[in-house]
RNA sequence: GGGAGCAUAGCUCAGCUGGUUUAGAGCAUCUGCCUUACAAGCAGAGGGUCCGCGGUUCGAACCCGUGUGCUCCCA
């Protein structure tokens, strides 16, 4: 079979995804083996891949495919988000496109438009994720507003409803003027903008006409005056004092208003005196509560001004804020115009400026539902990793407000209230049954009258019960499937939706399972590009996903992804690692190839296993570097765990064992040290497997005939390793890099063969290893000595000496300036060493080891100043 | 304004219990190699005021204080 010359991913990966698809390997059913579960974080169903969904999806794979190799039942459940806002907001692109306004439609319409559009562009983002190689179990796809799961969230509301967790009331709310839908604080997000502070002055009541006196106040907001029911100032500021209990009259419209003192008022900011809005501002609502002011709503949903602004009826918000000084400016109201930064929040969705608003809504009281999630996470029962999110969500939770779930949209899970004309209302599962609770209050009620709340709920008010959900733990309680699969294991998510997200699922758990929903979150970092900027759409920084798995395969895409992602760090993504992923690929595909052609090269040279110095050094890095995986895979640390992998395939079997094996020019190949070889190459496959799972399962086959396939392949119990064969090997590999250094120095070419000559006190540890020495630092012989050889180089590693003897005349100049150099390197060495043993306190303090050490090396030094001074008295 | 975190080589990061480190890795850089698996490669090398200052300690990248700069979350 002849292998290409580099490794081509594509028709490989499309092979083997479909190969494990028809096996049904990711077909998880409820057995006697432990299972392994994770829910996917689903995708807005209107998603499309980008890099967060590659980082969190592949970690994920990762996790489940290693589980999947140690014997779990893993199950992987995938699906998708109904993302109430996001979708609505495509849904009502789209339609503009085509002429049709939302306000046009019923709401039948719009949601056969939008169900219409959700299948035929909804999930892209789950076959993206089959081109990424996810192991999900496709059979178990799940949507956020499929039947049961509607069922579900309605009789949540329902429950919690009835438990008075669930409440309706008018209160301040986020306003997003273009989607007239409330936001919750989350969905705000607050930008330092350029505005203007509007001083104006406001006519005191003096009741006199000839005596004129002015209140000046100062305000970003100017078109908002219509609203104000007062004038605040602070109780101790002695500019306002004699004003206290007055009153003052609203420019334009001339409200009177009153003047009242109280300590939220800043003394030092503008005037010292605001204007108090009550419907507009949060801070001016509280005042209002507590001086009992008139609420003025001069707003329409749209953030044009309402009848109740008198003047500039139906004129947008901000074209009343340019319209309204000039007029201020004639009635001669205005004092002074500055520029003023300061911070305005915008809507996430739709960029809009946020109003402040009062809008009845439904809420959920937090305080008592979230009293177990809390502890749930600070003792423990559930782990964070890393763990210094444990005090953001402590800080946050102790700190939780109520929960607005009511939003104004059409997409999305209806509110199962149900009101009569005259607003009395009652919550249920069904129009039935509100019929019936209606009845009960009033038997001439007709099932005509009933009109269901417009509103739908917040998307995570459905999210929050997807780990168990998923399962139909909710609609099925205690079915098998979720006896077996929940709690799950291991959430991978981000740290931006804790408390969205995460944190609510904590407490959907505990209520509605009476158990954790996962035992340990993951949270990745965020994916940022080069420099440093976080991806989005509107940066066009974020790249073309499936451009990249084409041109680099999805392994590499993995790879380069995994490689760069350290444990809670945020990701800073650069192409170039991703070329790391395929030069890595392309390696193991080298490999391959010399296997390959070893394979045809077979003989029975009866090579005792047992006692070659690579077979046995091999095994043991192998083993090695398997435990090491094994806790850095428990402590989520993926990317070091991926590192050491890497150097293991390259530097030691690659670069060392291979090369140590490898038989002479056109010399046959040991048969047991070849089959030996063989399965050490598909222990690496499998190791890396979870990481890489194509090309791995691609080389598994081509090493040798499989009766199994790498992806179920069980991991092996790990052996202890040997501590002498690594230390060996290591020594080894020290001699051959400074006796290559020592050939390079001296500009011996690669292909000149030297005599090389060993010193050693301790001869025997090189017998197993002197003829790989001898050919990786091409020597034609190797012979030990008791005597430094004149006219050599010198090379000293530890206790022994090294002479390099060759034809070639060598440059004394050369020898000695690197002797000398290293002399002073070990001399100052010594000294720094030498003084901290002469130091009586340290000698008493530390610990006897620590002494005992310093004490070994002190001796190394002093050894290696000797040999290479008696090698510099050799060159003279 | 409140909270959390970060600062180590050109870049991205390890460094877990203060002492196997006059600080390590990968990438990038430089030098030499078309060596019959691989130039997407091989063999080597250079590169650091561990952000500044002060303290604790026999000993500090690590602990404490302080200053500076940056990031994120919340208001």
């Amino acid at each position: 079979m002849e292998l290409s010359k580099n490794y081509i991913p594509t028709d490989v990966e499309t092979k083997w995804y479909a190969h494990w698809i028809e096996k049904g390997y990711f077909n998880s059913k409820p057995d006697d083996r432990d299972p392994y579960t994770i829910v996917i974080p689903p995708p807005n169903v209107t998603g499309v891949l980008h890099m967060g969904h590659c980082l969190n999806n592949s970690i994920q794979d990762i996790l489940v495919r290693r589980a999947r190799m140690m014997g779990k039942n893993a199950c992987w459940v995938p699906g998708t988000d109904h993302a109430s806002i996001a979708t609505e907001a495509k849904v009502v692109a789209m339609l503009r496109e085509r002429g049709i306004a939302k306000s046009s439609l019923s709401r039948d319409e719009f949601l056969s438009y939008a169900w219409e559009w959700k299948e035929k562009y909804g999930g892209i983002i789950l076959q993206q994720l089959r081109k990424l190689g996810c192991s999900l179990d496709w059979d178990r796809t799940s949507f956020t507003m499929d039947p049961d799961y509607y069922q579900s969230v309605v009789k949540v509301f329902n429950d919690l409803y009835a438990k008075g967790h669930i409440y309706r009331g008018k209160r301040m709310i986020n306003w997003d003027v273009r989607a007239k839908t409330a936001l919750s604080d989350e969905e705000v997000i607050y930008k330092e903008v350029q505005s203007k502070l509007y001083y104006i002055r406001y006519r005191i009541d003096t009741g006199s006409e000839s005596h004129q006196e002015y209140i000046t106040i100062a305000t970003v907001r100017p078109e908002t005056i219509m609203g104000d029911t007062a004038i605040c100032v602070n109780p101790i500021d002695e500019r306002f004092k004699h004003l206290h209990g007055k009153f003052a009259f609203v420019p334009l419209i001339n409200r009177r208003i009153p003047i009242i003192p109280d300590e939220y008022v800043e003394i030092d900011f503008g005037t010292g005196a605001l204007k108090v809005t009550p419907a507009h501002d949060i801070n001016d609502y509280q005042l209002g509560q507590k001086y009992q002011l008139e609420i003025i709503d001069t707003m329409n949903d749209d953030g044009t001004m309402s009848e109740a602004s008198q003047i500039f009826i139906g004129e947008d918000r901000f074209d009343v804020r340019k319209k309204i000084i000039p007029e201020l400016e004639s009635a001669g109201n205005l004092v002074k115009i500055e520029e003023y930064t300061n911070q305005v929040g915008f809507s996430e969705r739709t960029d809009a400026v946020v109003e402040s608003r009062l809008s009845l809504q439904w809420w959920v009281s937090m305080k008592a539902i979230s009293e177990p999630a809390l502890k749930a996470v600070m003792d423990e029962e559930i782990n964070f990793h890393p763990s210094k999110f444990k005090n953001l969500y402590r800080h946050w939770m102790e700190n939780i407000k109520d929960w607005c779930i009511s939003r104004q949209l059409w997409w999305g899970h209806r509110i199962p209230a149900y009101y009569l004309e005259d607003g009395s209302f009652v919550v249920a599962h069904s129009l039935e049954e509100a019929f019936e609770k209606f009845k009960i209050q009033n038997s001439k009620v007709q099932i005509e009258d009933i009109k269901q709340d417009e509103d739908c709920l917040d998307t995570w008010f459905s999210s929050w019960l997807w780990p168990f959900e998923v399962f139909k733990g909710l609609s099925e309680p205690g079915n098998a499937e979720v006896k077996y699969y929940y709690p799950t294991n291991t959430l991978v998510t981000a740290p931006e939706i804790i408390f969205f997200w995460v944190a609510r699922m904590i407490m959907a758990g505990y209520e509605y399972q009476g158990e954790k929903p996962f035992s340990d979150v993951y949270f990745t970092g965020i994916v940022r590009d080069k420099q440093g900027r976080k991806m989005s759409k509107s940066l066009g920084n974020s790249p073309d996903l499936l451009g990249l798995i084409d041109q680099y395969g999805a392994d590499a895409v993995r790879f380069g992804i995994m490689i760069a992602s350290p444990a809670g760090n945020d990701l800073l993504f650069d192409e170039s690692s991703l070329e790391q992923g395929r030069n890595f690929n392309n390696k193991l595909w080298n490999a391959l190839k010399l296997l390959k052609m070893w394979e045809a090269r077979q003989a029975d040279l009866s090579t005792d296993l047992k006692n070659d110095f690579a077979i046995n050094w091999f095994e043991n890095r192998l083993h090695t570097v398997k435990a090491e995986v094994e806790v850095l895979m428990q402590q989520f640390r993926l990317s070091e765990a991926l590192k050491i992998i890497y150097s293991l395939v390259w530097d030691d079997f690659c670069s060392w064992y291979l090369e140590w094996i490898k038989p002479g020019f056109e010399k046959p190949m040991d048969k047991a040290v070849y089959q030996r070889t063989v399965t050490y190459f598909e222990e690496l496959m499998q190791l890396l497997h979870p990481f890489v799972p194509f090309i791995t399962e691609e080389i598994y086959h081509l090493l040798d005939e499989q009766s199994d396939d790498l992806c179920m392949k069980q991991n092996q119990p790990i052996k202890v390793a040997n501590e002498s064969i690594t230390a060996a090997g290591e020594l080894l590999k020290n001699v051959i890099s400074a006796l290559r250094d020592a050939r390079n120095k001296n500009q011996l070419k690669p292909k000149e063969t030297i005599k090389l000559h060993i010193q050693s006190e301790n001869i025997s540890s090189y017998q197993d290893i002197e003829k790989i020495l001898a050919k990786q630092v091409n020597a034609e012989e190797t012979k030990f000595t008791t005597e430094p050889i004149a006219n050599s180089i010198v090379v000293a590693i530890e206790k022994d000496k090294f002479f390099i003897e060759t034809e070639k005349v060598l440059d004394a100049t050369t020898l000695k300036a690197e002797l000398l150099k290293d002399l002073e390197y070990q001399t100052k060495f010594l000294q720094s060493v030498s003084l901290k043993l002469s130091n009586e306190r340290f000698v008493q303090n530390a610990k006897p080891e620590v002494v005992d050490f310093e004490r070994k090396k002190q001796a190394d030094a002093e050894a290696r100043i000797k040999t290479i001074e008696e090698s510099l008295g050799n060159l003279n």
